[in-house]
DNA sequence: TTTAGCACTCTCCACTTTAGACTGCTAATT
DNA sequence: AATTAGCAGTCTAAAGTGGAGAGTGCTAAA
């Protein structure tokens, strides 16, 4: 085969990805001239399609049908289109006036920027809270609630909330946990918890009692990996053409209602930059091989670091997800970055 | 029609209605004396349902089909039912321990809630964070993030925590923010936001924006009714046969998915005590109008109240979903008052 | 290497057929 | 007046049929 007959080849490859996108049915070799005239006859588009169906790029449904992309095939149409893609100046322009807006208060700020990427792509759209590799003690408070019951809010360095209540056997007043308060904030600023254990204080017991309490606070958020993320745009994704079979419908529904889901699909390990794709059965989870996934981390590396990605038919629009993906990745790293400027 | 016939009509209706929640499918004349003997014939059944047909109770999907229960029957069982239904004691056990472990944790334990209440009816559990008529000031803090950015973290008197950030045009240190916090607490304890702003108090630059939040956030609370609540089980719901048709599973989704849907579908001023039933078309929401509802308030009425219910087709179990949001509520109830003794 | 031409394959849709499930009605029975 | 047996009649669901149309694979020629 010649340089450009293996040019023109690519190019029928391109072409059937994105007219499959586009229309979700096989796309026949005169289709492909329909819309694209390459100066060849149909047959030659075939004997291309032959050839590219023995190299694993596409497959046919049915004996002489329209070619359909494979796993390989769209990892051809990936690489070739990623980097050119950019988000069109208007809507850059419209997402970043519309998460300014809720720039201080952080849960909605986040569950905006799924919401809007999910209507951006049509499809479902994920957002994690960011998170540091170990957290840190910045601050605590503490509420009497009645007599014998205190709330404890615990905030830590990276933005996090998290409150629990305290029982205590005897009486204890608001000026005492006002003073037990004041004594940790000042001791455990900008500690870990392996840290604050490691320090040895003389404590009463019902500081004793406390510090237990923020000991293990601590400790599940450390654990924790995905728990608390911000999930749109269902309805979109499961409106489309390959959700036709209810049994696919579920299987979904069943994945992203189950505990820790997120943790197995997006590889955490990876802190590359840059928008990752994953398509079908690279795929480490199973229920995931028809799907495709594209996303990014934000924040700052070793600081607070989140997620931001798309998850939809591996027939979706990879050019306006990866610049979807990109330009919002960015622009949360950008809001991140002014309360975190020198933490 | 005699008095024993008005009684076996009854039963037949009874039995229509059971027995088309088991099965889905059009319940026939023969099928009802299967499972019970009612010591007449199939043609005696028949004269019955030809009777309910007419008075409204029952419907055929075509000219000679079995019958299927239409609202007014779905509400005639509704109505036998209600009051002998109770959880078995062994279900009553396990959920009370499953909520225990999570009782110091407010939003774990709704969620947990949530859950169970979904997997043990088959259908869609909502659980509604307590929320009080006009919410009161109960705490704030000031967390310093950096020079020109703190944390504002208020506490209010419903254990609901909102956190904001602060842009200052000058720096700012922490014993200033310290203080500020502790002018706040001394002087706003207990009191609403039409209180607060009664307050003619002296106050610094620093005060006056640090007050500005406070108010916008007490503000926007009051105004939420229904944001943040935890929906489980969808994939069981849509996994029921009444949801074959694609529309209207993804009707569903959208309804769900749209924000503050929850406050048009339950009746909020209805604070009457119990389980209340919705059964199709009595719904408000005309998009609901193929679901039933079951659901009751929980908490302490005037002071802290949420709402937790089944959402399911009309064909749903009745008693199990009545008898698990009475318990389950019943739960709720007793350990929000466990921290609220005393407010 | 490309092309024209044609037989062939397969889907999709509409239509028909058939078996079986239930009822409604009528006339007889209690 | 209420109930029943019996049977004709109605309707569904599933399986089968046939034809139109889309699109290919192959062959032989350019």
């Amino acid at each position: 085969m010649s340089k450009a007959a293996y040019k023109r080849r690519d190019s029928v490859l391109k072409i059937i990805v994105s007219e499959y996108i586009a229309t979700a049915t096989p796309v026949a070799s005169e289709a492909i001239l329909r819309h694209h005239s390459l100066g060849v006859s149909p047959a030659t588009i075939r004997n291309d399609m032959a050839s590219l169906e023995e190299e694993g790029y596409i497959a046919r449904p049915y004996t002489s049908s329209g070619g359909v992309p494979l796993d390989k095939g769209y990892r051809f149409y990936v690489e070739t289109i990623s980097g050119h893609a950019a988000l069109p100046g208007e809507d850059q322009k419209r997402i970043r006036r519309l998460l300014d807006t809720a720039v201080d208060e952080y849960d909605t700020l986040l569950k905006i920027a799924a919401n809007t990427m999910a209507r951006l792509v049509g499809n479902v759209a994920i957002v994690t809270f960011p998170k540091s590799a170990e957290c840190k003690f910045k601050h605590i408070e503490l509420v009497e609630m009645h007599q014998y019951m205190a709330m404890l809010v615990l905030i830590l360095s990276n933005a996090v909330l998290r409150r629990q209540t305290l029982s205590f056997d005897e009486s204890v007043r608001q000026e005492q946990l006002g003073e037990v308060a004041l004594k940790f904030n000042r001791e455990y600023a900008a500690q870990t918890r392996s840290q604050i254990a490691g320090k040895k204080l003389e404590l009463t017991p019902l500081e004793k009692k406390v510090l237990g309490t923020i000991s293990d606070v601590m400790a599940s958020e450390d654990a924790i990996e995905y728990e608390s993320s911000y999930l749109e745009g269902l309805r979109l994704m499961l409106g489309q053409p390959e959700f036709v079979q209810r049994e696919r419908m579920l299987g979904i529904l069943e994945l992203m209602e189950a505990k820790g889901w997120l943790r197995n699909v997006i590889d955490w390990q990876v802190t590359e930059e840059g928008v990752k794709v994953i398509i079908g059965e690279e795929n480490r989870e199973t229920a995931l091989h028809g799907l495709s996934l594209v996303f990014s981390n934000y924040g700052i590396p070793e600081q607070a670091q989140g997620t931001i990605g798309v998850i939809g038919p591996k027939r979706m629009d990879y050019s306006r997800a990866i610049s979807a993906v990109n330009y919002i990745s960015g622009l949360l790293s950008e809001l991140v970055a002014r309360v975190w400027r020198n933490d």
